[in-house]
DNA sequence: ATGCCCGTATCGTACGGA
């Protein structure tokens, strides 16, 4: 089974792009963020017609994610339980769905914008909850993954440079705590391979060729638990998907499964 | 060329992204 996670900045800009990959790249299960529209508006008849049933948490302008499945979709949850708002809203940043033999949970974690803003307290909040809302699954036999933009790098090394993180967020030690607590609950990183350069970067800043320099950052990860990641056959990041006209800033992290 | 930011909401400009 082929899983992956991608933010695609914009469903609706991205959807050409979309279903080309999902047809290339034989993925069964999509975990998608950054929808940008409302549910609604998702493209489902698109994705039906491609074999694909979708289960969206998206409520417009911004975030929104989905689970998109050839490989069956059950029990899915919208929303992240217990989960802080912000500035009074729920935002859709979580959902998930049993896909065949695997549960997954796609879910795009805050910003966090500047280090001390209320956005950056809203993460670690957000962040919390979401260890509380896996733990049950991340302890159990049936493989089970998070895969998302965790807006986090969760080494020096998963940045282009850490000079210039100085004082920002995406590296603190409160962010990267976050992570050791998500991993406390029996859950692994699952590191994909890079298919060029030194370091599996996921995102690359559309400003100032961050792309052909390579300056970008390992913040798309997949948390998985003992179950799923004995079942790790490979895991890559498909940087051919960043490249030319109409890509997003982030390319798919794919993993394949052997269940 | 992988190439100097993009998408949405809205119709000139603000916001978010990281």
């Amino acid at each position: 089974m082929r899983i992956a996670t991608w933010n695609v900045n914009s469903v609706t800009a991205r959807l050409p792009r979309l279903l080309a990959w999902l047809e290339s790249s034989g993925t069964d299960v999509l975990c998608l963020q950054e929808a940008k529209t409302t549910e609604e508006q998702f493209p489902v008849a698109e994705l039906s017609a491609a074999g694909y049933e979708c289960a969206v948490h998206a409520t417009g302008r911004w975030n929104g994610v989905a689970v998109l499945s050839r490989a069956g979709l059950a029990d899915v949850v919208r929303g992240l339980p217990g989960g802080p708002e912000y500035e009074g809203v729920a935002e859709p940043r979580a959902v998930s769905a049993t896909c065949g033999p695997v549960r997954v949970w796609s879910v795009y974690v805050p910003n966090g914008r500047e280090v001390g803003h209320d956005h950056y307290a809203y993460k670690l909040r957000w962040l919390a909850a979401l260890k509380d809302a896996v733990a049950a699954d991340a302890a159990a036999a049936r493989p089970f993954a998070v895969l998302g933009d965790f807006n986090i790098a969760p080494a020096d090394e998963d940045v282009w440079d850490r000079s210039a993180f100085d004082g920002a967020t995406h590296v603190t030690e409160p962010e990267r705590a976050a992570l050791a607590g998500l991993r406390g609950t029996g859950l692994s990183d699952v590191v994909p391979r890079p298919l060029k350069y030194d370091h599996p970067f996921t995102y690359w800043d559309y400003r100032q060729l961050g792309f052909p320099k390579n300056r970008g950052m390992r913040i798309d990860l997949v948390y998985g638990n003992a179950a799923f990641a004995s079942a790790v056959k490979d895991s890559y990041v498909d940087r051919e998907e960043r490249k030319g006209k109409g890509a997003s800033d982030h390319a798919p992290v794919v993993v394949d499964l052997d269940v």
